[in-house]
DNA sequence: CTCAACCTTGTAGTCACTACAGGGTCAAGG
DNA sequence: CCTTGACCCTGTAGTGACTACAAGGTTGAG
């Protein structure tokens, strides 16, 4: 059998080796053989699960996620529903955030767009983020400390 | 002059109260001054200032990029260039984002619509994720995942 | 034998908060 | 006067997913 030590591994999944280690110490990835030397010798399995973390973390999935899915993927007798549940609570978190994250775009765009490059004293980027007094009217909030 | 608590502060500026502390203590919001109970006590500006922190972290901007904002917006004769570049730099960064997660939508999206929802043994989600023994050979990318 | 490249553990830092624990202050009600 | 409860104080530690050392041990080539 092949083994393999954490520069090989990490190199083969493009992980750093800390990250490996870090995997490890949370318990996500299983804890590997030690030579006499007291080095990791991981086995092609912990290859195979190192890189079936680091292509679920590239598309985005949690740490706790990817701990499920694991687990999931172990019982391959077992309807796969509650991988695809995972996955699709993911596609709609992912959603959520291009929705905001576009919200964001188009109000600086707009923002920056509309400032002439003048003096600050002008400039339309500020005045997008200072407080207008309307913002803080009526709050009905009274001073009631004394100094 | 008005004065302000630190939770009036807070309600009136949707912020928590821990949160205001934790600004001042990494020097973005000014110390206010205190009551002879040791009380925070905040004046107008302070809640400008923290309405403008609030406002520019909605927007996404890091702590240090609203640090930068807060010390350029203080002269308010200079031109507005600096500013602009900070906004500038902001939006391509967001942009970026997008980018990737629309990516991310389309690749698990697709998965999912694969996916006929049998057993795990032949599930497509899981597939995806599954090392194929091609894919790792001698590939020097590095993924910042992040996402 | 030396040297560099690799490995080990452990700790602390990142970002932007958030959550206590264990106490102090203050105004209102009895 | 005393109590109650809302508010406030400091300080520390936790979150997620790593990343970056420090200080030392192991290994293989020359």
């Amino acid at each position: 059998m092949a083994r393999f030590s954490i520069g090989q591994v990490g190199e083969v999944t493009a992980t750093k080796v800390e990250t490996i280690r870090y995997y490890e110490r949370i318990g996500l990835l299983p804890k590997p053989d030690r030579t006499g030397g007291n080095y990791r010798s991981y086995a092609s399995e912990h290859v195979d699960c190192l890189a079936f973390i680091r292509r679920a973390r590239e598309l985005g999935f949690s740490i706790e996620d990817i701990r499920e899915l694991l687990d999931l993927a172990g019982h391959r007798e077992s309807p796969c529903a509650g991988i695809d549940q995972i996955a699709a609570r993911h596609l709609v978190a992912i959603e959520g955030k291009i929705a905001t994250l576009k919200r964001l775009r188009r109000e600086l765009h707009d923002t920056l767009a509309a400032c002439a490059g003048g003096r600050i004293a002008e400039c339309r980027v500020i005045q997008a983020l200072s407080p207008h007094p309307i913002a803080r009217k009526k709050t009905g909030v009274k001073s009631n400390i004394r100094v």
